[in-house]
DNA sequence: GTCATATTTCAACTTTCCTTGTATTGTTGA
DNA sequence: TCAACAATACAAGGAAAGTTGAAATATGAC
């Protein structure tokens, strides 16, 4: 993983309500939760939800797929992952004192 | 840590050049380096550095102090670890998948 | 004091991002 | 087919961030 998409993904995380929403995502688990669940968990309107939803389908942070007239979208546990070991490993040079944080 | 915190610490570290400069003090170690140097080794210009620089000491991710002509500036590892503990512990509900990714 | 070095600050410009409201697409059930 | 619902797409406005180059500040050497 380079800088540049690391940068992108963390740029994903950046913002409160894509943080909210994505938590909502990974309690609602594998299944996931339909766009308009999350927009109410966090309190925001349709619209900016949708865009913050795809702000983070975009950076590969969940998935989503139709079911009937809902969107679901799932957290993708292993991107989530991936950045955090990009930052731990490579970045941080497998600091002992960083790898403690996640225990 | 709030979201709002988290993000703006996320925000902090999305940017390719800022990442670069957050590894070469790392590497550099709890001495830190010299802004100067890393501009040279992140290939930025000083004018350009010192904007990053600060906003990495701004998201409380390095601290600074002057040492004669030159500014230097360390990483703080354990606000990189309690940003890390946000997403893998409160965000992401523990998810035991998630923490293996920082073993 | 003067000069050179190291870094920061500033202003101007460009780009990107977030929000809001409205229009549009896709889906279900009568 | 038509009406209702869920979600997305789009455009406009304003706010925030990044880049650049020039000017300013702080420090050390002479």
């Amino acid at each position: 993983m380079t800088d540049g998409q690391a940068a992108a993904v963390l740029g994903a995380l950046a913002d409160p309500t894509r943080l909210a929403m994505l938590r909502h995502l990974v309690r609602a688990g594998p299944e996931g939760a339909a766009a308009g669940t999350s927009a109410e968990a966090v309190g925001a309107t349709p619209s900016r939800a949708s865009f913050h939803l795809k702000a983070l389908e975009r950076a590969g942070l969940v998935t989503c797929r139709r079911d009937g007239r809902s969107m679901i979208y799932a957290a993708r546990m292993d991107a989530l992952g991936a950045v955090i070991s990009h930052i731990v490993d490579d970045c941080c040079a497998g600091s002992p004192a960083l790898r403690a944080c996640c225990r």
